[in-house]
DNA sequence: GTACAATATAGAGTAAACTCTAGGTCAAGA
DNA sequence: TCTTGACCTAGAGTTTACTCTATATTGTAC
């Protein structure tokens, strides 16, 4: 199947505007049709979802691109994209820890407005006997 | 203690200008010296200690300020304080488990690539023998 | 007492990642 | 045939979070 890129933006929820961004930054680069309309296609939309996945998780767009262009190079690039991956992978379970550290102190200090809350309203306390 | 602004910026790895526009915004509001100079506590390290934690998670400035102008209220905006701090959580919570899950699909991506590599290679896997 | 280092303000400039506008083409339905 | 809607390009505008510049003042070392 081909899509334009209408059909395109709703099935994957980027706008028009961003998806024209994006070949611009030669992050995915759609076939054109004979009147030079875009065509994506299936391997585009998986291709585009991997993209969202990066981008969701705090992948620059400049590394994306490096990527991408890697990609559109061919299979002699696998080393580098790999290795792009694998930084990616460490940037990732940095980012895991640095949350779940800050999670556990969010956590004490929730728990501390609570008693500091109930200790301000004695007839909440009244309330919960 | 009392921190000049540049010591200050030493201390916390944020530049003065850093430090100046944090306070435009309201973030954090050093006391002043009579020549007008700022005057960083002990308390406004620990206070902007909080502040990177908060902005190393993600959460945008505004949201900071938002949290930063109710602490400066006082003891009466607890709650929403609290309730600030409970949607940051939940929002970190979602961050872990999508960050968790795309380091999932990036392992798999990474053995696909090593698979791949390998069979461009005879030569490694000779030397494996 | 003079140089110089650190501080002050106001406001301009920058990078990233979109987002929008203007002006134009083109195919299909009333 | 005409108009409407989807598409096209080039380029301007926006938001966030700084970062830098210009100009002025002040406190300390020689």
């Amino acid at each position: 199947m081909k899509y334009a890129i209408g059909k395109f933006s709703e099935m994957t929820g980027l706008s028009i505007h961003t998806l024209r961004y994006y070949e611009k930054e030669n992050l995915i680069v759609p076939a054109r049709e004979d009147n030079g309309r875009r065509s994506y296609s299936e391997s585009d939309l998986t291709w585009i979802q991997f993209i969202q996945r990066l981008k969701d998780t705090d992948m620059p767009i400049k590394k994306i691109k490096e990527y991408a262009e890697l990609r559109a190079i061919g299979n002699s690039t696998m080393v580098q994209r790999r290795e792009i991956l694998q930084q990616h992978k460490i940037i990732l379970e940095r980012a895991i820890a640095k949350f779940q550290e800050h999670l556990n102190n969010l956590n004490s200090k929730i728990e501390y407005y609570d008693d500091e809350i109930q200790k301000q309203n004695p007839e909440t306390q009244v309330a919960n006997i």
